[in-house]
DNA sequence: GCAATAGTTAAGTAAATGCTTCAGTGTTTA
DNA sequence: TAAACACTGAAGCATTTACTTAACTATTGC
């Protein structure tokens, strides 16, 4: 379910403005109020409403409502999956090179 | 360099596409021509010049021509950069809960 | 030298994105 | 019960994005 190329897309995606990366750094910090989310940031409450709906389709953000206050919170596993793809890929890289300093060690020992 | 605010607004945009991110996963098995890049995605190679002008200019990938032919690598320095920014995030979250159910077990115990 | 190859650049375009304002809906508080 | 609060949704708009085609430059092979 989290390694569905169209959930990577959209945790990407979502992760690629910097508004929206701005609310996942404060929410790393513990849960936080739509206004609380809002405060630093220059722009629209309504704004911030439809950056938080993409981060929330995206699963890296999970929310609940009480009362009329909307809590926010960060789903660590959809990050772990970001992490994950870019990991998968730099260390792929990383042991091919690895591979390619053991085979030319090798020959050169000869 | 690489924690730059600006650089990583870049890379997290280039990550964004999808034909972006394939690009960076052939390229994780190994050096390719862009015509290698382009050979498996749905696009002119006019398309995908453009998206690895993107790719060069976030840093994700470093390509050098020689006659005609431009060979393109990743650069895993630039991956790490983003996959940290990811990391400190999800363990700042997790330490946070951590720490709170700490508290919760020693408030239990007395 | 001529043709094929590998890539580049510019211009145009349709769709997506990131906002805004404004007019709501429920929920508390005085 | 009325006003303040916390959000929500729709509509509109400027900008950016992801392409396309077409014309071009530089290598390489015959």
């Amino acid at each position: 379910m989290l390694h569905d190329p169209a959930q990577l897309d959209l945790m990407f995606q979502a992760l690629a403005d910097p508004a929206r990366r701005q609310m996942v750094d404060r929410l790393s910090r513990g849960p936080a109020s739509v206004s609380q989310l809002a405060e630093p940031l220059a722009m629209s409450l309504s704004g911030v409403v439809q950056h938080l709906n993409l981060l929330e389709a995206s699963g890296l953000v999970r929310t609940q409502k009480l009362g009329r206050v909307r809590t926010c919170q960060i789903e660590p596993k959809a990050l772990r999956a970001a992490e994950h793809w870019i990991n998968e890929r730099r260390l792929a890289w990383e042991r091919r090179l690895d591979r390619l300093g053991d085979f030319l060690a090798e020959t050169e020992g000869h």
